[in-house]
DNA sequence: CAGAATCCTGCGAGATACTG
DNA sequence: CAGTATCTCGCAGGATTCTG
C-alpha cells in the first residue's frame, strides 16, 4: 500500500479529504448503505429502484467509480437479456459502519438542526 | 424538534441526505475537524491558515452555514480591529465524533483504494 | 435489462476588488 | 482583521435518445 501522510488534513492528497469528495458526490454514501441493509447483491434495477431519483446514467457512473475503488463488485450473468449483480466487497462494508454513524447522528440530530435554521433565518429577516 | 421518517433514504426531505449535502460541501467536515482537533475556539485568520488552500469567501460562507445550523457559535470581540472567534457547539462536538470515524476508516483504508484504482484503470486500459 | 452516447444546465467554488 | 460584493467557470448531475 502507498504510503500517506497521516493527520494532515491540509494536504489536498489527504486520503480524508478523497474520502469526502467521494462521499460527499451525492449518490455513493446512498449506493453503499443500500447495498449494506439489504445484505445482498443488488440488480441493476433493483438499485435503481430503490434509491429513487437518480438518473440511469449517474447510477451507472456511481456504480463504476465504486467498483473502481473496490467498494463493490459487478457480477454480470451472462443470460438474454443481461442481468448484473452489485455486492459490496469487504471493504465496502467496512466503509458502511462509519456511514451508518453519520446516517444516526443525522436522524438524531437533522430535525434539531433545521430548527435552529428556521431560527437564524427569523433573526435575520428583521 | 420536527418530526422526520426514519430509515427513508430514499425521500429527499431524509436528514440522512441533507447531511451528506452538507458533509459533502468541500469544506465542512475539515471545518468541524478542525475546531474539534484544536479544542478550543479559533479566529477567522487562524482557521484560514488551517485550511490552506480555502478563500476568504468560501471560509465565510461555510462558517456561515455552520452557525446557521448551531454547529458552531460566532463570538464578536468589540475591538478595532474587530476579533471574531468561532467555536463547536455541543452539537458540532456530536458531530465531529462520526466524522472522525470516518477520518479513521479514510486513513486506513485509501491507500489500498488508490491501489485497486490503478489496478483497475490498468485492466481497462488494454 | 443494463447500459452507452449526447446534450445541456445550475451552482459550488475560485479569483479579484473594495470596506468599517 | 474580517469580512462584503461581483464576475467567472468547471463539471456533477439531469434529460433524452439509442442499442446488444
Amino acid at each position: 500500500m502507498t504510503a500517506r501522510r497521516r493527520g494532515d488534513l491540509f494536504d489536498p492528497e489527504c486520503p480524508t479529504r478523497q474520502l469526502l469528495d467521494r462521499v460527499g458526490s451525492k449518490w455513493t454514501a446512498m449506493c453503499v448503505l443500500v447495498l449494506d441493509e439489504t445484505g445482498t447483491e443488488l440488480r441493476f434495477s433493483e438499485l435503481k429502484r430503490q434509491m429513487s431519483g437518480i438518473s440511469q446514467k449517474v447510477l451507472t457512473e456511481t456504480l463504476r467509480a465504486l467498483e473502481r475503488d473496490g467498494l463493490l463488485t459487478r457480477r454480470v450473468e451472462p443470460t438474454s437479456p443481461p442481468r448484473v449483480h452489485y455486492g459490496l466487497t469487504a471493504r465496502g462494508q467496512s466503509l458502511a459502519a462509519p456511514l451508518r454513524q453519520l446516517r444516526w447522528w443525522a436522524e438524531e440530530n437533522m430535525p434539531g438542526v433545521d430548527d435552529h435554521r428556521r431560527l437564524y433565518d427569523r433573526k435575520r429577516a428583521r
